[in-house]
DNA sequence: CAATTAATATTACGACTGTTATAGTAAATA
DNA sequence: TATTTACTATAACAGTCGTAATATTAATTG
């Protein structure tokens, strides 16, 4: 005897302030200019998700998702290793405004884990688990740095060229330290055993 | 005639600045609170910093200068290589609210090139310069990213022994790697020259 | 049609922001 | 000592923030 709620709203809103938090970023994200950009008002926005940081959470639960989706697609791509294929599909300038958010949430996140806490939780897991799962943790822990590193290198300094080749030499590096351990089968952990105990903590 | 500008005064409110930056981050930094802290009020720092965005730029430069005081550091240890110091240093979990505040910057600075552009331009190139300064450009460009990308990883996750393993694998091959190219002096560039003049742009 | 609830629009509140104006105090030189 | 200037303290301004209250319109079911 009521009118019942209409899911398709929210998901439009939903998918605009994800566009529009991919192009202006989430630390100076306003809930007035958002609406403006979107159509709207403020109070809609707080009347379908509650609070700003409800709405913040479920916009970089989005952004997860494409960034996973992008590593899907590096995985369907068969003439190059998994390392390569990510790299390629991560550091396509299309994907530029979307790498970018993801550095800024980072670093938001990693001071406010109370507010991006499950951002934060799966920034790393989300690549050793799938796409970057090496031949072991060390090796996935290893390729996720270095990719992420040689990102924020290419963000900042738009090099592509340096960064590109830094990328095709580790690319090598990984490979011929796997085809080593291949030879030798139950050593996982090759080079340093030399005292590590001492900087646990 | 008059009484002389005392340089003791800003320095001292710019030191106090610093500390409560790198504790508190920049993300959420608004003057009062800071003056607070600082024992003054907001408008005293306006007095010495003009305004808001300048005392940032100071700050952030001194934060710059703590890092390459780091990296310096690193130099002076003689047991390591320059690659594994300069982790060893920045990997302490006393530096931890200092690298988390880089990141938090780095992040920012993406987003706002404008407001904090000149960290941005120091970001890289104060580590290709000087302690990283490997064999080459490529193999300084590969370890800076693979250095900064571990430190993401173990602020992310805390999970020490995994992302030390990893850094020492990481040493580990790039040492070969320079062994490799030593035999071959004149070659710089070693593994991959499959078309790479496709992905320029 | 009547009733009920979703969705939108307008207004306003209290808190906080960077910054300015103004006045007062402290100190150093002529 | 008188004067000039650095420094500090208080108050206030205009703007923005997230959010709440309220009223209105729209749509769907009994």
């Amino acid at each position: 005897m009521a009118r019942p709620p209409d899911p398709k709203r929210r998901q439009e809103l939903l998918d605009g302030a994800v566009d529009y938090v991919v192009a202006n970023g989430i630390s100076d994200l306003s809930l007035r200019p958002l609406a403006l950009a979107l159509g709207t008002q403020a109070p809609v926005l707080l009347h379908h998700f509650g609070t700003k940081e409800h709405l913040v959470e479920e916009v970089l639960g989005r952004v997860r998702d494409r960034l996973r989706a992008l590593g899907r697609s590096a995985e369907a791509e068969t003439h190059r290793s998994g390392l390569g294929a990510v790299w390629t599909w991560l550091s396509d300038p299309d994907q530029g405004p979307l790498m970018r958010l993801f550095f800024e949430a980072y670093g938001l996140a990693l001071r406010h884990p109370d507010r991006y806490g499950r951002f934060l939780n799966h920034a790393v897991r989300d690549w050793l688990d799938e796409p970057l799962a090496a031949v072991d943790d060390i090796s996935a822990t290893l390729a996720i740095a270095t990719v992420t590193g040689l990102l924020l290198d290419l963000l900042t300094t738009g090099d592509r060229f340096r960064v590109e080749v830094a990328m095709e030499r580790f690319v090598f590096l990984l490979r011929w330290h796997a085809d080593q351990t291949a030879s030798v089968p139950q050593q996982t952990i090759k080079p340093g055993n030399r005292e590590r105990s001492h900087r646990d903590q």
